[in-house]
DNA sequence: GTCTATAGAATGATAGAC
DNA sequence: GTCTATCATTCTATAGAC
């Protein structure tokens, strides 16, 4: 096949590789600035500037700011409700919370800026995923919490409110990421340290199990 | 005492009545603004749009949109952290931590832009808050935490990590400023609605209580 | 104390050469 | 695809009339 045709076909439907290269440097860079700054308080030129590249260059890519922040808010959307939907019905509570709890704090020390990113999204009133919340999030919310209170309705968990209790987890697990700036002042480091993620597991992990699993029968 | 003397006076020391008027309608169109797009996202002509003035007369009160970022932000400070200092080393640790998360779970339901407020400034790296962290919020979490690490060793609470304790108290209960409009997207509600305040706060309460109280020894 | 007008800088976005 | 130059707009902040 000719080049020129091998490079039409590319530039139309796949992508050459520059450009594949190009729009993640941007996505990256992105991901840096509207995490620490929110969708209005990130400028163009710090996003160019991040990504090591000018600004026209990066609005050849992206033609307006909303499309930037639009393409990284949903490329991080998947990975970041994945361990939710791994969380198995017909696994132990025991087993599935632990493992959900110490995927959600990997979360927050390997990709603290994804957390943030959600959150400034949040804080905004969410203009951008305010119709995805009310649907796609709601619906996994009601879909686990109807598994955790079968769990209950078995006995096999303390009664609990089950929604309640995804909102405790997701809040335990993500401050690490979202005040990390404020867990460094008071400790001197933060979740990426191992000790501190190890500590920060143990105590989430021995608080809630010890508080929601099922009370032993006295003998 | 005339008229123009007493204006004088007022204005040099004391402030007149129209000036703490102001300043107060200043400093709460700012706390709404800034608590949600962040000290760059947020602009001088929301303020003053918010405040119901015109953006020069804003600017008579405050010179530099910094100083009222300033402003506000002490001006929430001390408020934020007193119940914490409220927390009594001689009481019983089962009521005053309950006491203290009922407080901070008010605190969310009835000062959620405060808590965004903070928010916003961590996540930002705490420019302007930083030293104090390290230096007050740090001195404090190590007072408290040394009076849960007391209660541990005369075995009235489990053995817990006291630091991330706190951070976990911290962390359910703002949840529910921070994130207030993903769960009124999933509940419909938010945590000014009673019913939703009162689940959280057994939710919160039971579990948390579960985990720390001293086990029963085995009789 | 409050307003209109505006200076001066930063920002989002485009045009056009290479 | 990348650059320089630039436009239009928005933004912080000030000047000066009332």
């Amino acid at each position: 096949m000719d080049d020129q045709l091998m490079s039409r076909a590319a530039a139309s439907k796949k992508r050459t590789r520059i450009q594949a290269e190009n729009e993640e440097k941007i996505l990256d860079a992105a991901l840096e600035v509207f995490s620490t700054f929110g969708f209005r308080g990130a400028t163009v030129d710090q996003i160019a500037a991040q990504a090591g590249m000018s600004k026209p260059n990066l609005l050849y890519y992206f033609r307006r700011k909303q499309d930037i922040y639009t393409a990284v808010l949903t490329r991080t959307l998947d990975m970041w409700l994945t361990p939710f939907g791994e969380m198995d019905p017909d696994g132990d509570p025991e087993g599935e919370i632990t493992a959900y709890v110490r995927a959600k704090l990997a979360q927050s020390r390997d990709h603290p800026q994804e957390s943030r990113l959600f959150l400034g999204e949040v804080m905004q009133g969410a203009p951008l995923l305010s119709a995805v919340l009310a649907t796609d999030l709601r619906d996994i919310v009601e879909e686990k919490a109807a598994v955790i209170a079968r769990w209950i309705a078995d006995g096999r968990l303390a009664p609990v409110d089950p929604v309640h209790l995804v909102f405790m987890i997701w809040a335990m697990t993500q401050h690490y990421a979202d005040f990390d700036t404020q867990i460094r002042a008071v400790l001197g480091k933060g979740v990426s340290d191992p000790a501190v993620f190890a500590t920060a597991n143990d105590t989430v992990l021995g608080v809630l199990m010890t508080g929601i699993l099922p009370r032993r029968p006295v003998p």
